[in-house]
DNA sequence: ATTAGGCGATTTTTT
DNA sequence: ATCGCCTAAT
């Protein structure tokens, strides 16, 4: 293998460091993904078996294209290196270990939603209001909990008030449930596995024995237990090598631990260091932005990025009026970029700090026919028919599974209502059983009207057939034939509207997903495809071969590159994000590398851009141009006013607005960034009766009455086309004219 | 007594 | 767009 030209000396010493402790500090662009995947097929080369490699990686996109790269260089033997998501990886070994704690290897993995909705269920049954406990905040704290391995007894020893209280209660039965169901949520696939290696040291024993080189790429955003894991893994070989970059570190919120990477010296005094300093992607202009940038934080290791690239163009600050006009900016400097250097619309990027922003873009991007893709955002498998077709298939491979069956317990409508559920559920619970025996056993639950009864019955049926079929027939064969005699598909058809045929084909493109998944490997199972659907990330979805423009959260866009890159909404408040006035100076840290982050996936050019006027929360709001501007030196950055002029006159604005602002937006771009946002509220004052105002789907009207304050500011509207309407106005965006 | 359908509330970032 | 609550329809 003949990479030694190819890398820098740094790189080379990073990838033939194979043995002991290695920690490579490696700074955005410095070529990680290409040490990481030399490095491997070094130790490929040199006779190390694959098999004996565990590499972890932040998305599996990422591991399947290092995996295919591997296999180019060193071949096709190197096909069995365990390479993934601690989580898949970790799925998979529960799924062969899982026994020795008590849970089949057909087991569910619940996402968030799931497990939001069983939280949600122990709520009310045991009579916790969700108007007083936020079900979400629950379940954040007990993931928390999970995650510095606090088991409930603990937990509620150590409440400090009644909504510890709460969720200790909640937590208790939230695991029992979980088990029962045979399911695991995100957070039971790093500790279970830790559990079971501390239990059953002969298991821990052979991975330690089969991962005698492991090596770990974003280790700046893995968590504790990850921490803890890889801890006992190494143990034995102390073959580790982490890469990272503290200065990326953006999941906090999720747990991550800088520490880890702070500390891995400490843990591992022999532990050699290297460090990747020399940048190939960006301009000399945007790394020193960059720099200027992530020097205002106090907790950070110092770097010295450098590249041999060229000064490249300044860094443009667009200026915008609002929302909408931050979008036709954009697609308008797209196309004009795109001809100028003559790129692809696949070159181009959008990151926002939240996905609620994507939406305006998104307005744009149509307006002007330009192609773009989004990712995340409302995910495939998170629309509703994908869920529930997964429901299903779910409670096909593990009966066990509760949640699911209440799903689909009326999907297709089956005469089912409320009532009807909780008689099946008392049945269950009164017996000790699954929800789906309790329904085969429907006519024993005499309170149920005969036509519930029935459906049940059915029901049963259905899932016994095929789970009898699941022995013969491939998962593929099985999900076709079952899918179509569920009979949502025809629903779809007889509805024939476009919602219900993209429906359709949604579903269509699930079957799809299933076969392909069946080609690929063909001794895998239904509960194999379905677990590993489980644990895709948004980024793991994102199609790059359509030639679009890409529209991300600055979160998804780690890890990538583009030629162009915008960073929209770069106001107080949306970037940093603060919900309340107070950003404590941790938050605001890393609100700061996720700006980092952004800033370094350009290559050539970059763009900043804010509105002096925002819809959020579906509310007017004024902010202020983000800190974050004023991080970068002056010399590096250019602004333009003129797009917003040109923009503004074409569009309904704000008068009140304009007349306030005009002025100043014509101001040098020093004193116009720094300026404060105006105290002005919109409320009553502009909106009274009388005045004419434009509705994205109702079109003109009149306003013919106002009530209420603040979030419950509400008007009466009469529209030409559509009548008499009561608006809430936080949603009803509402133009002035 | 039940269910189905209308209407209002809801958006930080995510494995 | 989807989920939960309320009310009208059965």
């Amino acid at each position: 293998m003949t990479f030694h030209h190819e890398v820098n000396s740094q790189q080379q010493e990073a990838i033939r460091t194979v043995e002991g402790p290695v920690m490579v500090v490696a700074g955005p662009g410095s070529g990680k993904t290409r040490v990481l995947t030399f490095r491997i097929a070094y130790l490929i080369q040199i006779g190390v078996p694959a098999y004996q490699i565990l590499a972890l990686t932040f998305t599996n996109k990422a591991a399947s294209e290092m995996r295919n790269r591997i296999v180019g260089l060193v071949g096709e033997k190197s096909r069995q290196l365990w390479m993934g998501t601690f989580h898949s990886i970790l799925a998979r070994i529960l799924r062969v270990e899982g026994k020795s704690l008590g849970y089949d290897s057909n087991f569910s993995i619940y996402d968030t939603a799931d497990t939001l909705g069983v939280i949600k269920q122990i709520m009310h049954e045991s009579g916790i209001s969700a108007q007083q406990y936020n079900p979400q905040a629950i379940r954040s704290r007990i993931s928390s909990a999970k995650n510095q391995f606090l088991l409930p007894e603990e937990f509620a020893r150590r409440a400090v008030d009644l909504f510890e209280e709460k969720s200790a209660r909640i937590y208790s039965e939230y695991e029992k449930r979980l088990r029962g169901n045979n399911a695991l949520d995100f957070d039971d696939l790093l500790i279970k596995p830790i559990d079971l290696f501390h239990h059953h040291k002969s298991i821990l024993q052979k991975y330690q024995d089969r991962f005698r080189f492991i090596l770990i790429d974003e280790y700046q955003d893995t968590n504790h237990a990850q921490y803890v894991l890889i801890k006992l893994l190494a143990d034995r070989y102390r073959n580790i090598c982490v890469v990272g970059d503290d200065a990326q570190s953006i999941y906090a919120f999720r747990g991550a631990d800088i520490r880890n990477i702070l500390d891995f010296q400490h843990d591992y005094p022999d532990a050699k260091v290297i460090r990747l300093e020399q940048n190939y992607r960006s301009t000399k202009t945007i790394l020193a932005a960059a720099d200027q940038v992530i020097k205002h934080n106090v907790d950070q290791l110092s770097k010295n990025l450098w590249t041999e690239n060229s000064d490249g163009d300044k860094i443009t600050l667009l200026v915008c009026q609002d929302d909408r006009d931050e979008g036709a900016t954009i697609v308008s400097r797209i196309y004009r970029e795109s001809l100028n250097r003559k790129l692809d619309l696949k070159d181009f990027a959008v990151m926002y700090r939240t996905n609620a922003q994507s939406r305006a873009l998104e307005d744009a991007f149509m307006q002007q026919s330009v192609r773009y893709v989004i990712v995340g955002g409302v995910r495939f498998y998170e629309r509703k028919e994908i869920k529930d077709v997964m429901a299903y298939l779910r409670l096909l491979v593990n009966p066990h599974d509760d949640e699911s069956f209440l799903r689909i317990i009326n999907v297709p409508g089956r005469g089912l209502g409320n009532v009807a559920v909780q008689r099946v559920r008392s049945f269950a619970a009164h017996h000790s059983i699954p929800l789906v025996q309790a329904c085969r056993r429907a006519e024993e639950i005499t309170t149920l009207l005969p036509k519930a009864k029935k459906g049940l019955r059915l029901l049963a049926d259905l899932l016994d057939k095929y789970s009898h079929m699941m022995k013969e027939m491939s998962a593929s064969e099985v999900s076709r034939a079952f899918v179509d005699e569920i009979g949502i598909l025809r629903l779809f058809k007889e509805e024939g509207t476009p919602e219900s045929m993209a429906r359709w084909e949604n579903v269509q493109e699930l079957l799809t997903a299933i076969t392909e998944f069946c080609i690929q490997q063909p001794e895998a199972t239904l509960a194999a495809f379905l677990q590993d659907q489980a644990l895709l990330s948004d980024t793991d979805q994102w199609d790059d071969k359509h030639n679009a423009v890409t529209l991300m959260t600055l979160h998804s866009a780690k890890g990538l590159e583009f030629p162009v890159v915008f960073i929209a909404g770069l106001e107080e408040g949306l970037l940093p994000f603060s919900n309340s006035s107070q950003l404590d100076a941790k938050q605001l840290e890393e609100e700061r590398r996720l700006y980092y982050v952004g800033l370094t996936r350009a290559m050539q050019k970059l763009y900043l851009s804010y509105a002096r006027v925002r819809f959020r929360f579906s509310e007017l709001s004024y902010q202020s141009p983000s800190r974050f501007i004023d991080e970068i030196d002056q010399e590096l950055l250019e602004s333009t006013g003129q797009a917003l002029q040109a923009a503004s006159t074409e569009r309904w604005s704000f008068p009140a607005v304009q007349s306030r602002h005009r002025k100043k937006i014509t101001d040098s771009d020093a004193q116009y960034h720094t300026d404060v946002a105006p105290d002005y509220d919109h409320d009553q004052d502009e909106l009274k009766p009388g005045t004419m105002v434009v509705h994205e789907i109702f079109g003109r009207g009149k306003v013919l009455q106002v009530t209420g304050s603040g979030d419950a500011l509400k008007a009466v509207v009469e529209f030409s086309s559509a009548g008499k309407k009561n608006l809430l106005l936080k949603y009803a965006r509402l133009r002035l004219l």
